[in-house]
DNA sequence: TCATAATCGAGACGGTACGTCGCGTCTTGGG
DNA sequence: CCCAAGACGCGACGTACCGTCTCGATTATGA
């Protein structure tokens, strides 16, 4: 039998991991997603194409793995808290909003999402790695709200999240309406009216 | 200069256009979007690449043909209006619930957002073809909703869309949780309480 | 059964004939027999694809009539005379190794060769049409030698030109060697010596 | 600038290199030369297309290389030298006759004759690896005869062979006329003639 | 301390699909 | 009925990458 060879991860080198890496970064900024094949990664990188093969299961895999490798150290996120959740949420919102309106973001985030719409085990880490821990942040300062009696308390915070930042997603995905900072605040003023005590 | 062949659309056919069709939605359904290809589709259809390529721009523009095939004919659309918004909101939003629950539509469905996503020719193709008809169904259902009093006179009825459909979408995408009647429910109630007059 | 269609000779359109056998000969010098094609001939004169293969069975037999027709009103060849049958051979022979060394005639004598090496039906057409007339006039002076005492008067004409042609013929097309007028002289002098009464 | 890829011939694969000579020769014999096309050379040695492209710069190098291959092993080709240049060179003629007779040979040396007609850089190789050590051999016996006072001693052995053998190549490549032995015959003679001492 | 085993770069391999070219046939509309 | 135009099914082209598979040449321990 084939033995599914396991690799010794403890003998794994770094210097290939991150050029591979950023590589992959590079690549997907310069030619977008689809047009990125392993084979430029490998030779951007100046590795062997087993040592992608050895370590990552598939080019989603990579590319999202060097998405991940940006936003570690980001730990500790944290919204801000003044005590007025309109304004502090609408802060966040146009942040975003501008966010996405960088063209630098454009490619790379959109080949973000469609690796998470294609690939179920992407969406995953997507959600645990990614997501998640911005996601709790942004709850944690929604509780706070909840504890000053400025939402409902039995609001299901994850469906907050989903009403307040659903929209703006889809807007951007689909191209289908400009997204300024006034739509961040109409966003921001329909949801808390929707989540009202 | 870039030639560009101009094909007599006049000489085009019409056997050929259906036979491609045909087998582009087969082939997504049964192997999934990344997986097919235009050999296959042309091999599947009895036709020569090159009547595939006279035609059409890209994979992605034959599957999104294929699509919008499916959906002539079916002028018309009208959502029910008993006078209850909310009743007939529920309605429709269970429907669309289900639907996304069906296994038959999650591989072309998915397909299509991949393409939407990933080339803005077809977003715009998309929202004129496809989603414009059907959400000028809906918007319509809610300006007599306004008439009557039960949603406010000014709202933004794209906005009341997006508030109501958007989280729908993105957890369907996503697969970051359970599509459910109780939470179509729940994005209807929100909705009304949102853009209440 | 799908009749095999004859067309009418008498309706055929000169002008489109003449296009054709131009544009095939103006092809094959710029681009070489490999490189013509029948799409090319039609498309550069101004002509159906239709039209060609309606008159002619192969991209060889169009370029092989291409050069039928340059040699039209070539009739009577007729080689000097002088009396001095080694004078006037070398005459001729000189005359055909230039020939053969002008950069023009290369590619489309090549063209004419490999058809006829590749195809026994223009093998036949060519020693009949193009080579017959030649060998003929060629073959006249060589009687009046015989007559003459010059030449053996049993010996095989054919043969004589076999081996006064052949290797000169063979010389240039392998590119084994070059083709000067001393060589010229050489096989004149040889073929004499061996047909010598 | 022109990149021109190389392999590193010290990988290349044996096995492969085998596969696709055989099917090379396989496939003239089968279908003639014009016929073959180097994806069936691939699939008939079970080899990927690049595999070709990457050691052979065309069809007809492959094909002139599976000739090659043929002819090795067959060092020191040597002609009989009963001490009778007439009766020994007969036996050589007449054997040369038999062979171009053969249906066998019909296929595979019209094609390599096409090939040496059509690119210079087979014509080189054609002379320097399979007609080359050939003709010296005849030479060897040629001077041979010199040195037997049976040919001229200042006689151009180049010019001998062509006299000789080019009538032979033509008229089979021409089919213009039999090929017997009593021709093998008269051609001996007459040359013999013309190189008299 | 050094052999020894895994990883590394490189890249050849059997394949699949690409997008293009040309084949020979067929259809359309004009003269 | 011929003609120009050109769409059609088809087959092959030469290229790009796929994922697997050797090759030496470094490492980086653990005997």
């Amino acid at each position: 039998m084939s033995q599914a060879r396991k690799p010794n991860p403890a003998r794994r080198s770094e210097r290939s991991r991150r050029a591979v890496l950023d590589a992959a970064r590079a690549l997907v900024s310069e030619v977008g997603y689809a047009k990125v094949s392993i084979e430029a990664i490998a030779s951007r990188a100046g590795v062997g194409k087993q040592t992608i093969y050895r370590w990552w299961p598939s080019k989603g895999a990579v590319i999202f793995d060097s998405f991940l490798e940006l936003s570690r150290g980001e730990d500790g996120v944290r919204l801000p808290d003044t005590g007025d959740l309109e304004a502090d949420l609408k802060t966040v919102m146009r942040a975003t909003v501008a966010e996405f309106a960088d063209p630098v973001f454009e490619a790379p985030v959109r080949a973000l999402n469609l690796e998470i719409v294609a690939d179920p085990a992407l969406a995953d880490a997507y959600r645990e790695k990614l997501a998640g821990p911005v996601d709790e942040a942004k709850k944690e300062r929604l509780r706070s709200a909840q504890r000053a009696g400025q939402l409902a308390a039995d609001a299901d915070l994850d469906l907050v999240l989903e009403v307040l930042y659903a929209p703006l997603h889809q807007r951007w995905l689909h191209r289908s309406g400009p997204l300024t900072p006034e739509y961040a605040d109409a966003l921001v003023e329909i949801t808390l009216r929707a989540f009202a005590p």
